[in-house]
DNA sequence: GCTGATTGTCTTTTT
DNA sequence: GACAATCAGC
């Protein structure tokens, strides 16, 4: 213990040993906030003597969660389990489960992700006849939560409908909120409302979860809304020991709700309140935090604060502006290969973009390249049809509601059409019954109503069957007898393949779950699930990382590539149409892309037509907010009148793109490809080749050095 | 009812 | 360049 406080430096010292019951830490980029934070929480246990169940930490994120309990379980292993961490999500999830009861409402409530908010709004279109191009999804989804939000019930989302338009958005969230009740689904927005409501109205069971959690931590304050405000504050008595830590610079989700203000304001509502700043860096080098620095500055609305660190000065931040996508791309593939050959490792490296569309030319030239790499977002392991429908499954063996329901009547397929689908909802719908129940009633052809019959059948006695069965078990009789994965075998289609692994990974993950809670069941592991996105894979392979800045916030990397910084990409022009306020999001937001990087930062852009923003592509801003002392400029350079692109560009020292042919490959040899098959070399360009290989394979370009390819001599 | 082809639309970020 | 809705043909 003593020499985990040695090591802290004095600000964070005070941080960690503060007596004060109110305590507002304001951490900087790599100033050790996680490590306050778990520190304190050890403090608390060991200095104090406070029983760990009585503590409380808060996260943003899933992956937090599980990083900051590592870190508690391997300084005190025998009493880190007994501290609640947990996202604020799952806190109202664990608060529900137990009290629910108290709003009328029963326990067994499912929780409903984004997929499945969608599944309704489909359902809903259909019924009011809408189109889903006029009215998108993303639209509803906002429409939904900002009503939820503000605690509108249907008939006043009606009555504040102007337009047309509106009113038909305020029909779909009523028939949103028939649905939700009908399924007894919660979505998101819920855990939260559902909670606030249940400490409300009942003060005595507030006051148990007070009593509950007695020193209550949040971590990435600068990113709470209202509503999580909220029902941190009807957690807390006149005695609770309340510690907040976060960054008002890297405030990145007010278009979720987030409220800078919150953390800015702390102090009149927790008085007296004391605040620490950590503005010490350990992470990145000073021309790291000095670009990272002058780009920050250009907001207004902050509490003024510059990094500094006793880190050496490092390289200056290169900035590459590249004439193509693809040669962006190329860029970052040939980096990472120069870093790798000297002894860099791809765990350290890391590729953060704005949008996750970016990541596409990026995973076409490190697969051709052979960089190992993973990606996160996109499509998350949970969201991901083959992994939803296998979860459909076995949420039927549990709750048997429709939206589960209506993914697996027909995969495989049964011979149950739409219509036989639309037709027992509808009867199911108008009798109040759900979907299953109403099978060997509704109206329904002989050929669907025997498919449907047995189906039936089936799921009861996996019903029946799985109580002696462990999860995995479960798991694999189900896939198996219900089909699933003998179609995906018979497939010859490559995706399919690549579902299989993909449920195996889910078998793999359950039987995880199994081994580590051995009491739990399918109710829970279904209840976990739901609140994760993503597979939480321990990453110790070797592996380029590829992101988007949101994922990357606490994240931290030896070589951070910054790419796609092009106006109207990053910054987003969806962001600046929202004024000052969007724009300064955005710059935070590039204020966190720039500070995940430990010792090298590459910023780059390239030009051409943007089919996303329909225009010309012009480097960000924010490159030239950088003080020109930091960065180096290097690839195709725009005159600065910024005229039109034909005349304004000319090149600049590059460092990559001419370089003389390899020696080995010209064009017009054939050569053959261990994985490929055989090709003809169409252009070379330094070490890198593009090669013509036969069907299916087609074009790519890959390093002419790849061990796999070899020249076929002339015959 | 199923399949494959075609058209049109939309591309921000996540629990 | 993906996804959903639509349509034609089996």
């Amino acid at each position: 213990m003593d020499e985990s406080l040695a090591k802290l430096n004095k600000d964070q010292l005070q941080a960690v040993t503060t007596k004060s019951q109110y305590v507002r830490i304001v951490a900087g980029a790599g100033s050790g906030k996680t490590r306050v934070l778990t520190t304190r929480i050890i403090f608390l246990i060991n200095q104090w003597g406070i029983d760990p169940h009585k503590i409380l930490a808060i996260t943003f994120t899933n992956k937090a969660t599980n990083e900051m309990r590592k870190r508690i379980t391997a300084m005190v292993p025998d009493q880190a389990g007994r501290v609640v961490i947990s996202t604020i999500h799952s806190l109202g999830v664990r608060i529900l489960r137990e009290d629910i009861g108290s709003l009328g409402m029963p326990r067994n409530f499912t929780i409903m992700d984004q997929e499945d908010q969608k599944a309704i709004i489909r359902e809903a279109y259909k019924q009011l006849d809408l189109d889903s191009k006029q009215y998108t999804f993303g639209m509803l989804l906002d429409y939904i939560g900002n009503n939820k939000y503000a605690q509108f019930d249907g008939p006043r989302a009606m009555e504040t409908a102007m337009s047309p338009f509106e009113k038909a958005k305020a029909r779909v969230y009523q028939y949103y909120l028939d649905r939700q009740k009908e399924l007894y689904a919660l979505d998101f927005d819920d855990l939260l409302l559902l909670t606030v409501r249940l400490f409300k109205s009942r003060p005595e069971i507030r006051a148990k979860w007070q009593r509950r959690f007695q020193f209550i931590h949040v971590d990435e304050f600068q990113d709470i809304d209202d509503t999580q405000y909220e029902m941190i504050k009807l957690l807390t008595t006149p005695d609770t020991y309340l510690y907040v830590v976060g960054d008002p610079d890297q405030t990145i989700y007010t278009w979720r709700g987030a409220n800078i203000n919150i953390i800015i304001n702390f102090e009149k509502d927790f008085t007296p309140c004391e605040t620490v700043v950590l503005d010490r860096n350990y992470r990145s080098t000073q021309m790291i935090l000095s670009a990272a620095n002058s780009v920050i500055r250009y907001n207004r609305n902050r509490l003024k604060k510059d990094l500094y660190t006793a880190n050496g000065e490092g390289t200056k931040v290169v900035h590459f502006a590249a004439p193509s996508e693809d040669s962006e791309a190329m860029f970052v593939a040939q980096r990472i290969g120069e870093l790798r050959a000297k002894g860099a490792s791809y765990n350290d490296m890391a590729v953060l973009y704005r949008s996750n569309y970016l990541s596409r030319p990026l995973e076409k030239i490190f697969i051709d390249m052979s960089i190992p790499y993973v990606i996160y977002g996109g499509i998350r392991f949970y969201e991901r049809a083959e992994i939803k429908d296998a979860l459909s499954y076995l949420r039927m063996l549990v709750t048997q509601d429709d939206l589960s329901y209506k993914r697996i009547i027909n995969v495989p397929k049964r011979g149950v059409g739409t219509k036989s689908i639309d037709d027992l909802l509808d009867y199911a719908r108008a009798n109040g019954l759900s979907m299953y129940q109403a099978a060997d009633k509704a109206p329904l052809t002989p050929k669907a109503r025997k498919a449907i019959t047995a189906l039936n059948q089936q799921i009861e006695q996996w019903r029946l069957r799985s109580q002696d069965m462990d999860l995995e078990t479960v798991l694999q009789t189900v896939l198996k007898e219900s089909g699933y994965k003998a179609m995906l075998e018979s497939s010859t289609d490559a995706f399919d393949q690549e579902r299989l692994e993909n449920l195996k990974e889910l078998v793999d993950d359950i039987h995880g779950f199994g081994q580590a809670n051995p009491e739990a069941g399918l109710t829970e592991y279904l209840q976990m699930v739901a609140l994760y996105t993503d597979l939480q894979n321990e990453d110790d392979g070797q592996h380029v990382q590829l992101m988007t800045v949101h994922s990357a916030k606490g994240l931290e990397f030896d070589d951070v590539f910054v790419v796609g910084l092009s106006d109207g990409v990053f910054p987003s022009d969806k962001s600046m149409n929202d004024g000052l306020k969007g724009l300064e999001e955005e710059r935070r937001l590039a204020y966190v892309a720039f500070t995940r990087a430990k010792q090298r930062l590459y910023l780059t852009e390239s030009r051409g037509y943007s089919f996303a923003t329909n225009s010309s592509k012009m480097p960000s801003r924010f490159l030239s907010e950088i003080d020109a002392d930091f960065i180096d400029n290097i690839g195709v350079a725009v005159r600065p009148d910024h005229e039109g692109l034909a005349d304004g560009t000319e090149l600049m020292h590059t460092g990559f793109i001419p370089k003389a042919p390899n020696a080995k490959y010209k064009p017009g040899d054939q050569v053959t490809h261990d994985d490929f098959g055989d090709g003809v070399v169409i252009s070379v360009n330094g070490n890198f080749g593009t090669i013509a290989f036969a069907y299916p394979v087609r074009t790519k370009t890959i390093s002419l050095n790849f061990p796999k390819l070899h020249k076929k001599e002339a015959s």
